[in-house]
RNA sequence: UGACCCGUGGUGUAAUUGGCAACACAUCUGAUUUUGGUUCAGAAGAGUCCAGGUUCGAGCCCUGGCGGGUCAA
């Protein structure tokens, strides 16, 4: 007997050949479309709502020959995805409401929804494949990357469970986004044509101050500006050493036999180059000075500067608390050429040689080192100076150049940091300022998941993996750190815009291993 | 009060020996993107503080204001 599957069908192409392949598969195929959101507040595209989405799936459904039904999830959506996007903006924090709709939504109200239909599996759309073996009897899923770079998904998939896995197919994970559309093209799918969707999953396109101040009340703000040059970043993490070519090639076996004993697949990791990548780089380290740098920072603090106290009189809001926040642990910074290159994997690059001056790591860096290097910088208002004003603070986030409204400067500003409870944000000019870029993260231990929980690391287990810590960024080589106190992942490069909130997730060859919410 | 400097699109700057104003940032639009993060492309925007003058022609020269700053004291 056939197996049953319900298919999320969304009205869009990569939805549609999912189902339509499903169906050539000779799997019984049941359409089933969500309409999650009916507010049309700060939605831009109001004349492309979901409801042209509805006749595009029907049309589809019909088309293929398969039933199809509608569940309205708008209750559940807006409860569990967009009340959480409002709080985590109003604490200052970026979220992905897309990567929490497909763990709360798509992958959880959805198979809740449908079990009516009794299916064997729920399908959809997603650019990324599944894989599985047995493992001591029991199966494990792998959730793999999809073909098409392009259009790789799996990102927002890192919060899946085995469990959720067991019960999904994602029929288009093989195929080139050219090729999906060649499929419906050629099946005649009403959506073969259908532009692809984008925006907050399910809410469209929206105008995002608008959007958040349904919520989140505006209020007027300073911009400070850190110069490129501030002394914040001259402090580098020197206690770091060298890591020598030996160090990096026993992680990556170690890497791999875990690979091998757990998958029997026997997958080397690919960066077994990497040793190589690691040499020839110098800890480009701080000098002594750095306490007595430090302590005259935190001196100086207390005659804040006078442009401080003009703006500060406007907000009426005493300059004084500033000299609580001193100066933190700095995390390393590297010298310059910090442009991410776009060579595909950290091989290539090593290939050509020029590093950009990161430094290395001990083997085993303690807690208070892991710390530092994952902190982000506190700014004070006397680290910088007053460029300009904004509507609060949280409607910004770490690395974005839009919107702040301040020119006349010689290259452009990018938010480096946000306080909302002062309601500051400081901004650092032009795309390789330091404080753009951070060397390390920090999960907490709540917060980390694993999707492989059978390559779950134990506390004082250290690994090395490719990480992404954002949608359709570059995968980056890291060390994942488990401590008592959370995960530390540490970049071999400075990331840039390294913002709480977004999901950090990490890879090995393709498999997305684990994440977790960056915690800071 | 004496001497000197400056006053150009929203902002910061530029404009060979005088020939109808350039660049950057900001802004807007579009592309890319299931997170307004990035990136990319394009557009709009001042006739150069005001009033006179010299010139065929002045942002650039002269005179006088107004405004801002610096050094003197």
């Amino acid at each position: 007997m056939a197996k049953r599957v319900v298919v999320g069908l969304s009205g869009g192409v990569d939805s549609s050949v999912a189902a339509y392949l499903l169906k050539q598969q000779g799997y019984e195929v049941i359409a089933v479309f969500m309409v999650n959101w009916h507010d049309k507040t700060g939605v831009l595209d109001a004349d492309c709502p979901w409801d042209e989405d509805v006749i595009f799936a029907e049309m589809v459904a019909r088309k293929i020959g398969i039933p199809f039904h509608v569940e309205d999830l708008s209750v559940p959506y807006k409860k569990r995805v967009i009340d959480y996007m409002f709080a985590e903006y109003e604490k200052g924090r970026t979220p992905n409401p897309d990567v929490l709709c497909n763990r709360e939504i798509k992958f959880d109200e959805f198979i809740r929804a449908t079990k009516k239909y009794a299916p064997d599996y729920v399908a959809t759309g997603h650019y990324c494949k599944k894989e599985e073996f047995e493992s001591k009897g029991r199966k494990i899923y792998r959730l793999m990357a999809g073909d098409d770079p392009a259009k790789e998904q799996s990102y927002f998939l890192c919060q899946l469970t085995q469990k959720q896995l067991a019960k999904t197919l994602f029929p288009i994970g093989h195929l080139q986004k050219s090729e999906v559309r060649k499929i419906a093209r050629e099946q005649k799918l009403a959506s073969a044509e259908k532009r692809d969707s984008q925006g907050i999953c399910f809410v469209g396109k929206v105008h995002l101050p608008e959007f958040l101040q349904q919520k989140l009340e505006s209020k007027e703000g300073n911009i400070f500006e850190i110069p490129l040059d501030s002394p914040l970043y001259r402090k580098e993490n020197k206690k770091q050493g060298e890591v020598s070519a030996g160090q990096f090639e026993s992680t990556i076996q170690r890497n791999a036999s875990i690979q091998q004993e757990n998958s029997g697949s026997a997958k080397l990791i690919e960066g077994v180059g990497s040793a190589k990548e690691f040499e020839g780089k110098r800890g480009a380290v701080g000098g002594e000075g750095e306490r007595a740098e430090e302590n005259a920072r935190d001196a100086g603090s207390a005659e804040e500067s006078e442009g401080e106290k003009v703006v500060e009189s406007t907000e009426g809001e005493g300059s004084v608390d500033d000299i609580g926040d001193t100066g933190l642990p700095k995390e390393g910074k590297n010298e310059r050429g910090l442009e991410n290159s776009k060579g595909k994997g950290a091989l290539e690059r090593s290939e050509c040689g020029k590093e950009p001056g990161s430094e290395n790591l001990p083997e085993y860096p303690d807690l208070s080192e892991l710390k530092s290097l994952s902190e982000p910088l506190r700014y004070k208002i006397s680290d910088g100076t007053y460029v300009g004003k904004h509507r609060g603070a949280h409607f910004f986030t770490i690395g974005q150049r839009k919107g702040l409204q301040v020119g006349g400067k010689k290259e452009p500003l990018f938010v480096i940091a946000t306080d909302v409870v002062k309601n500051r944000i400081f901004v650092g000019q032009g795309k390789s300022h330091p404080g753009l870029y951070r060397r390390g993260l920090h999960i907490l231990t709540d917060e980390i998941h694993w999707v492989r929980h059978d390559l779950a690391m134990q506390p004082g287990e250290k690994r090395e993996y490719m990480v992404r810590i954002r949608y359709r960024q570059d995968l980056e080589r890291a060390r994942l750190y488990l401590t008592e106190k959370g995960m530390y992942i540490i970049f071999e490069k400075p990331q840039r815009g390294v913002a709480a909130g977004q999901f950090a997730a990490w890879y090995d060859d393709g498999e997305l291993i684990g994440s977790g919410v960056i915690n800071q």
